[in-house]
DNA sequence: TATTTTTGGACATTAAATGTCAAGTCAAAT
DNA sequence: ATTTGACTTGACATTTAATGTCCAAAAATA
């Protein structure tokens, strides 16, 4: 997103507040962002915050169980689990 | 497990090495236990490891979204993810 | 009521993620 | 070739969160 604009790590990073160095590994998927900067980084881009938020999340949820054997599994039941809960939210 | 086998937290939690105070925890879901933790139970109580192992992380994948909006979406996200990622350990 | 088991809560410890800084690399521009 | 600007790297500091421990309170049982 940033190179489509031709910014520089420098203004984007001056503009969210976070460290360059840091922006530059976020980029390179070598630090997760925070929740928050998330958020910062659609409001500056125009992002739709919640598509960039499932992209965040759905990281870390890999990143959760990237080398269990189970994890595949353990995925499509959290699905399930999630699934259950929400139903029971919505009254009944 | 431990209530079919009328067994104490004490007993347990020494076989296990564990806390007894932390046992107790979580047994009332008000601590995880650790992948390590979990295996031995599954040893302990002969379980299938894998199975509890299912349990424990899809737990934990569900505690990290479970009050985001976004909760589901990013579950699925990250199921298809990690289908993906499988298939490209498996040669092609 | 005395004894044993379980639970609650404060605190300590450990582990992991995030943030910061300064030096390093690289490319291009001059 | 040297300088300049952009980005990257790595070590370290800071912060945050999870785990572990202890002891006293509560609950159950004898």
């Amino acid at each position: 997103m940033r190179e489509q604009k031709s910014l520089l790590l420098r203004q984007v990073a001056a503009e969210i507040e976070i460290d360059q160095a840091l922006l530059s590994k976020i980029e390179r998927n070598e630090r997760m962002p925070t929740k928050d900067q998330v958020k910062r980084f659609a409001k500056f881009f125009g992002k739709d915050e919640n598509e960039l938020l499932v992209s965040f999340f759905s990281d870390k949820l890999v990143y959760e169980v990237r080398d269990e054997e189970v994890a595949l599994k353990a995925m499509q039941v959290a699905e399930k689990k999630i699934n259950y809960i929400i139903k029971s939210k919505n009254g009944k």
